[in-house]
DNA sequence: CTATTATAGACTCATCGAATCTATAATAAG
DNA sequence: CTTATTATAGATTCGATGAGTCTATAATAG
């Protein structure tokens, strides 16, 4: 569970497409327009997120993207490690002299560490942000949508 | 609050400088050959423990490097924020075009998750860690010091 | 004075995030 | 069927940074 910019366009990109009427679909170049954003590269962020199952593409004329499940049942956490995987933050690479690699006090308290950052992330939904988002921006997602 | 692997020398080396009699220093070659590091490398990262305050060093014959506080109140936080700063895991760097950064539940519910986990870092100290090590390790670093 | 030890800075190397560019595939509309 | 539109894939580039190496310098016990 890291953090990049990936993840944060993946985010603000989400909580657009919970803006929409539901069922419509909108383009990614209006996606990456607001976010000052390549349309090319937020593209192929959005694609992860349709092989993660949180969203669906469809190509060609009125294609773009578009939520599956209502932003309510999406957390920070299904989106952060759709983007980012699974691997943990903290993994020892040491090739310490004399170690337990099984029974590791180190690795157990970091791992625990991040299980509690994730627990956070997994009771905040994306319905929470689209509260805070502008009127102008939800305005024009909707008129850009298909 | 990332993690690289200079962080875990550091929680390694503390720990054994935790093993050493009271007020007994330890030069940084056997600190180094124990994690298969080498000494200059691991020597720099011990310099930041030293400008951070958590350990102290002694240039010269019988110098080398020793605790100041007790194993249990030396926390896995105290020595990650020391080797790693301060700088928070999720930094928005996106230039989006409406945003409102002072009120951004993005960043709040990222940072909120950060802190659960330095919570938890900060519960855990290294006097947990001393129990797991090997004796061998801590019969060949007390032979080592002077 | 000398051997020993820590500190500092310049430098290298591999990895990886963050794109860009180009080409290809799929689809709705005419 | 054709065409314009849209998403997908892969190759490539660029800069930053983690992780070290190497060398020189400074401090101190004996
Ligand atoms: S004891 Fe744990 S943290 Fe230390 S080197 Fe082994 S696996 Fe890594
Ligand atoms: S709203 Fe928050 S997370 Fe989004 S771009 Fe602005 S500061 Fe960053």
């Amino acid at each position: 569970m890291k953090y990049t910019k990936a993840t944060n366009y993946a985010l603000h990109t989400i909580a657009y497409l919970g803006l929409l009427p539901s069922g419509k679909a909108i383009g990614v170049k209006p996606l990456a327009e607001i976010q000052k954003v390549s349309p090319t590269y937020l593209s192929k962020v959005l694609t992860t997120l349709v092989k993660a199952g949180l969203i669906i593409s469809a190509p060609g004329v009125k294609g773009g993207y578009r939520l599956i499940k209502d932003v309510e049942d999406i957390t920070f956490l299904d989106v952060i490690q759709a983007v980012e995987g699974l691997n943990p933050l903290f993994h020892c690479s040491l090739d310490n002299h004399v170690h337990d690699r099984e029974n590791c006090f180190i690795q157990q308290t970091m791992n625990e560490a991040e299980k509690k950052m994730e627990e956070h992330l997994h009771s905040q939904t994306i319905a929470l942000v689209l509260q805070k988002i502008d009127q102008r921006v939800s305005d024009y997602l909707k008129s850009e949508a298909g």
